[in-house]
RNA sequence: GCCGGGGUGGCAGAGUGGAUAAUGCGCAGGCCUUGAGAGCCUGUGGACCUACGGGUCCGCGCGGGUUCGAGUCCCUCCCCCGGCGCCA
């Protein structure tokens, strides 16, 4: 959510930033919230004034009725009034919503660095790290890999539960369960406090962290109850400190989330419909902060460089994007992208995604610093988050990247003490 | 799930349908002081309007209701504490 203050102090400032995001309906929405702005408060005004009178009318009857006096006209007086407040308390609510509604569906303004573009097509090359192997013999993709490893059924995962998801068997659900231990590992050595949240929220705290559309394209929800599946920890840890007031020697508050997550990819059909490259459900570590609005570009930095370690230890090549004004999402005001190697796609395929939410999430959920005790809350945290692992893809990635010529798969040096010393991942059949 | 108790400014804690949410702590500014502290004075939730002197309204877990008027009475829901039940 932006800060309506600077909206109607520099409606300029606001509508080229939103400009560069490349869709006019932001525009359009910008100016309708002006507009129910204005006449929000001047019709709240009025209802102040009226009450003002209310007030004057009700406090004359408690002085009448105490001096014992007959009090029949001034309650209709009264009554008359309420009338005209009830009528005008309608109207003001509906303005006043209105106004909520187009602050809660503008995007967050852009960071300068951000590349205009259409598309991932435009995303900004960063930086690269790792060579891109090459291999003497027809590279097999992670599919055909989990199948002759038997480590992989997608098959009767269909079945049961439909497209998009899958069974990991064998060495997969040690590879799982390591790249999980891996970087929680990694997150603890670097001071994360190590979270594990809940996997179901409500409605109310969940709009303070996604976009409204994200409630058709991405969460589930549970029948009859007011609870949506976490699509990402990120959402049940920025949501944790909702309506509160973080205190400032707390901040940079760091936490490492590990959790099971649940997204309907709604709009993806089609895309990547083989394998476990884009599922429903997954696990997956992920990095979020609280922090002084002045440290946040800072810390921005800091989390990208976390998971290229991780990325580095795996020794997984990839390289980092900028994500460009069309690729972005609507919350962050900068996000960089983690694109590992994928041999059998020939391409560069994300598998870290990492955003300085500045202070729109905190502004929509309420989190609020202060600098010492007692004091009054200096303004918004600003917050980030980047995955640090997610399973599937990086298992993806380490099949295909590791795979030899017959047919097993090489265990990552790295994840050597968490999967009970196995070094290669032998066929099946 | 059931029964009982509770939720009030940053914190503690009053408030039995009617005037200004009392009081204390903390915090900020001022006076005093060589300095600090103590003491004293003022301020310290949010929104809107402003001729920038102020003015008005809202605010007691959320949302409704009763009433001329609700922190106070009624209803739904949420959360916390205690007890019972169920449960990996």
């Amino acid at each position: 959510m932006l800060d309506i203050k600077l909206i109607r102090e520099n409606p300029e400032l606001v509508s080229s930033n939103l400009m560069k995001r490349g869709d006019p309906a932001n525009l359009e929405m910008l100016d309708s919230l002006i507009d129910c702005d204005k006449k929000w408060r001047q019709s709240l005004t009025k209802l102040n004034e009226l009450r003002h009178e209310r007030r004057q009318v009700t406090t004359a009857i408690a002085g009448a009725k105490r001096n014992g006096k007959d009090v029949v006209a001034e309650i209709s007086k009264a009554k008359e009034v309420d009338n005209e407040i009830t009528a005008l308390e309608k109207k003001v609510n509906e303005w006043e919503e209105n106004v909520h509604n187009y602050l809660m569906r503008l995007p967050n303004l852009l960071h300068e660095s951000v590349p205009t573009g259409k598309d991932e097509n435009d995303n900004v090359q960063v930086r690269t790290w790792g060579k891109i192997p090459k291999f003497g013999f027809p590279v097999k993709g992670h599919m055909d890999l989990g199948l002759t490893l038997d480590i992989i059924d997608i098959e009767r995962a269909g079945k049961i539960a439909g497209a998009r998801f899958f069974y990991l068997k064998r060495e997969a659900v040690l590879l799982d369960m390591a790249l999980m231990s891996f970087a929680l590992e990694e997150m603890r050595r670097k001071g994360y406090t190590l979270i594990e949240p809940p996997c179901l929220m409500r409605r109310k705290p969940y709009e303070g962290v996604v976009s409204l559309s994200d409630f058709e394209d991405v969460l589930y929800k549970v029948e009859n109850e007011d609870l949506y599946l976490i699509a990402t920890s990120e959402h049940p840890m920025a949501a944790m400190f909702m309506d509160e007031v973080l205190k400032s020697e707390e901040l940079p508050l760091k936490l490492a989330g590990m959790s099971t997550v649940f997204r309907k990819e709604a709009g993806a059909h089609g895309k990547d419909t083989r394998g476990i490259f884009r599922t429903h459900q997954f696990n997956k570590i992920e990095q979020f902060i609280f922090c002084k609005p002045e440290d946040s570009w800072r810390i921005h930095e800091e989390l990208i460089q976390n998971a290229e370690e991780i990325a580095k230890k795996l020794g997984l090549p990839y390289r980092v994007v900028n994500s460009c004004t069309g690729d972005i999402g609507t919350v962050a005001a900068k996000k960089y992208d983690i694109e590992a190697w994928m041999p059998a796609q020939n391409a560069y395929r994300e598998i870290v995604s990492c955003s300085n939410c500045t202070d729109y999430q905190a502004r929509r959920l309420n989190i609020k610093y202060r600098e010492k005790e007692g004091e009054a809350p200096k303004g918004f945290v600003h917050t980030l988050n980047s995955t640090a692992i997610a399973t599937g893809r990086t298992i993806v990635a380490i099949l295909e990247n590791y795979q030899q010529e017959d047919g097993s798969v090489v265990v990552p040096k790295a994840l050597g003490k968490y999967v009970g010393g196995i070094e290669k991942i032998e066929p099946k059949r």
